[in-house]
DNA sequence: CACGTGTTTGAACGGCGGGTCAAGCGCTGG
DNA sequence: CCAGCGCTTGACCCGCCGTTCAAACACGTG
């Protein structure tokens, strides 16, 4: 069945990094054990040593590669669409933990948190979040000058500046809701960012942009 | 020098707690050892156990001490000014990390992200941060409303949308900053808050609300 | 000054899990 | 068909650290 050729060594990385996500979204970063990620991608506990140096960096690669892939999930999906509004609104709707599909409420943010604090004393993984961060924001960027361009957004605002506010919004009402905190909605939060991208902006907020897609 | 009596057994809760809220924020949650513990409060690391069942319960423990000292700490001060404006801007300050004065940039809010990642799994440490962050909320929730009545503020909506919005947005720009990103200085964290606060709530922004107190 | 009770110690135990390694396996090229 | 080389295995080793425990200690009390 399987083909042990020099090729297919990078299909074992990625087979391998993408069992670590799973297993660090389900059970935590501090919880993750390496035969738990062999069990998972189906392998012997020795093979995930043989293709990583050690424990530590696979978590850290596999953490980025995570993110790295819901990155370009999103932002192929939002390039084809044609307004800067509808844009906008995808975007959140995706940031949204629970919003459009139910993960169990454990999804892309829960791996944010750990990257997070992982960051905050691994200088390589601090320095891979700053850049992760950076494409995140530069992404909303993107959004709001294209937004003004047409006409759509009103406000003459630093696109930096509304970014940021925008993006760090969305960060911290994502925290509150993959935390299941009960006060705090997918719909509650859906409908804070809209608000707060209205009134920063300039656009006027349509009954249509309250309801999920 | 010490005094074994019962009375005692209260303070060395508390000593414990508080090394190991030094450790947890110097070291991270996942790199604390009840040894490391022991060392900071200056006992012997079987004390440590005969004073908490576990070191998980310790830790969650301590996580929560912290948080609730953070509270305290600002609230009673904030309770002082007589301006709702005055209130809210001393509250960013505080929520500024290294604003007001260096902690080697790990402050309450690197013990705020472990509370999350925690949180994630253990049901009681959901709970704990349910009530913290509603407090922490409710906190500028009253602001708001104290704001409108004396009339600084001009907006009509709900208090609570709006502390929602400035909570969340300072949270997600603290991370940033607490992160150490190049990009978002405490300076421009500060800015950003303020610009939003002023209009959502409605009010004029003073060249003397830029500067730090 | 003994006795008891509530604290404190630090040595010892035990399990867990990361990392190593010698041995097999299966392909490919000669 | 054989040799060689990457890939894969799983048993083993070893250090680390949470937890236990018996012994010492300090103090108040009678």
């Amino acid at each position: 069945m399987s083909a042990p050729t020099p090729k297919h060594t990078k299909d074992r990385h990625q087979e391998i990094l993408d069992a670590a996500a799973r297993v660090i979204t389900e059970r935590g970063l501090a919880e993750t054990r390496i035969s738990d990620i062999a069990e998972h991608a189906g392998v012997s506990p020795g093979l995930i040593l043989y293709y990583f140096d050690s424990k530590d960096r696979l978590l850290a690669e596999a953490l980025t590669f995570a993110n790295d892939q819901f990155y370009l999930r999103t932002s192929r999906e939002i390039r084809r669409l044609p307004s800067a509004k509808d844009q906008l609104r995808r975007l959140i709707d995706l940031s949204v933990p629970g919003y459009l599909q139910e993960f169990g409420r454990l999804d892309e943010w829960a791996l944010w948190i750990e990257v997070w604090v992982r960051a905050l004393r691994d200088a390589e993984m601090a320095k891979d979040r700053e850049v992760l961060d950076e494409r995140w924001r530069s992404q909303i960027v993107e959004i709001v000058r294209a937004g003004r361009q047409t006409g759509e957004f009103t406000s003459t605002e630093d696109p930096d500046e509304l970014a940021l506010r925008l993006a760090c919004l969305i960060d911290g009402l994502a925290i509150q809701v993959v935390m299941n905190d009960s006060k705090v909605t997918p719909e509650r939060m859906h409908r804070a960012c809209m608000q707060v991208a209205a009134n920063e902006l300039g656009f006027r907020l349509e009954s249509s942009d309250l309801v999920a897609s």
